[in-house]
DNA sequence: ATTCAGATGGACT
DNA sequence: GTCCATCTGAATG
């Protein structure tokens, strides 16, 4: 499957929240494929964005990766324990980024497992597997993906999104989810997600 | 089914 | 010191 090059980053961000469902996330450690394809989506916005860590302009360490080029994984700990994953979006200087929520778990199931409940995929029971990558935090435990990958090129080879199957499906944009301290930002419709789909955080 | 507290650490004021 | 772009397990209806 092609990878996604630099330029399918640099474009609007609802755009590139909205097009990566479908897209398969791919990391590729100790000799291994791990694979699931994304089915729920963020936009952040940016400077204008209350909800994003980079609204009015705040440029901190942490965020600094969101302020460079296109196409770069923004990785940022949360609630002192799990790991949010984002792809940087538009172009140098403008801090935008798509968060990814969730995915459907494709290869390497035993290496999520493993990460995720310390077993392997055949003991899991249904909840587990339902549970696997439902989330921002589960997913990012799932891949092992932590600070290490702040600022990695995904159009490198480790770590990438590629074309999944064509496919047709209904997206479905709702609120974002948990950021209530956003003022009026919080009701904005930004999250997508497939339809109907099993691997989706909150219906 | 829904609600709730607790975990836990770093970024920020 | 306070606030999180979260998740889990336990308690309750």
């Amino acid at each position: 499957m092609k990878k996604l090059g630099r330029e399918f980053y640099s474009r609007d961000t609802l755009i590139v929240a909205k097009e990566l469902l479908g897209k398969v996330l791919v990391y590729e450690v100790g000799g291994q494929k791990i694979s699931a394809k994304i089915v729920e989506t963020e936009a952040y916005m940016g400077i204008e964005d209350k909800a994003a860590h980079s609204y009015g302009g705040r440029r901190t360490k942490r965020v600094e990766v969101m302020y460079g080029a296109p196409g770069f994984s923004y990785v940022f700990m949360i609630y002192g324990m799990y790991f949010c994953f984002n792809v940087v979006t538009r172009e140098v200087g403008n801090p935008q980024a798509v968060l990814i929520r969730a995915v459907e778990p494709r290869e390497g199931l035993d290496f999520m497992a493993q990460n995720r409940f310390k077993k392997p995929y055949c003991e899991l029971t249904q909840a587990q597997k339902r549970g696997l990558t439902n989330g921002p935090g589960k997913l990012c435990q799932a891949f092992s993906i932590d600070k290490n990958l702040n600022g990695e090129d995904l159009c490198g080879r480790r770590l990438y999104m590629e074309e999944g199957e064509k496919e047709i499906f209904n997206i479905v944009s709702t609120k974002r989810v948990g950021i209530d301290y956003a003022q009026e930002a919080k009701d904005f419709p930004w999250r997508f997600y497939i339809e109907g789909n099993k691997h989706v955080s909150v219906k």
